[in-house]
DNA sequence: TGTATGACCCTGA
DNA sequence: CTCAGGGCCATAC
């Protein structure tokens, strides 16, 4: 028996709530671990992305602190290339903050943010 | 077996 | 807004 690592059911759970985040919104570390059936496992969702296979073409640019802030440290490669592909979905990337760049309609205003 | 380390979060000061 | 403290837990050494 192989050693799983982190649980495969958990990691794919991550994997699939991320898969969900639509275009052009954002999700929380939090938010996808709670989505995942994992509250208070925010730390989980950024070992799973690491760990995702790059054939499943996961959206985690879309996923951000609760903060509004991009995780990597500013500078870092992963930092500018998560900046790039934010702002390629049209939203605004400012100082490592995300911030929706134009609210299509009303309930984009009052549900848009990190919650989804 | 024990300690250290994070793609985190929340509360309080 | 920043900072510190405590919680979380799979991994690495």
């Amino acid at each position: 028996m192989r050693p799983r690592a982190l649980g495969q059911p958990a990691q794919e759970r991550i994997w699939a709530a991320v898969a969900a985040i639509p275009r052009g919104r954002t999700a929380s570390y939090g938010a996808v671990a709670r989505a995942a059936g994992l509250p208070g496992r925010a730390r989980m969702v950024g070992r799973a992305l690491g760990a995702a296979p790059a054939a499943l073409k996961l959206p985690w640019h879309r996923v951000i602190t609760a903060s509004g802030r991009i995780a990597f440290p500013r500078g870092s490669r992963l930092h500018a290339e998560q900046t790039r592909r934010l702002k390629r979905e049209g939203l605004a990337v400012e100082r490592g903050r995300v911030r929706v760049a134009v609210p299509r309609s009303l309930d984009a205003l009052l549900w848009g943010a990190p919650r989804w």
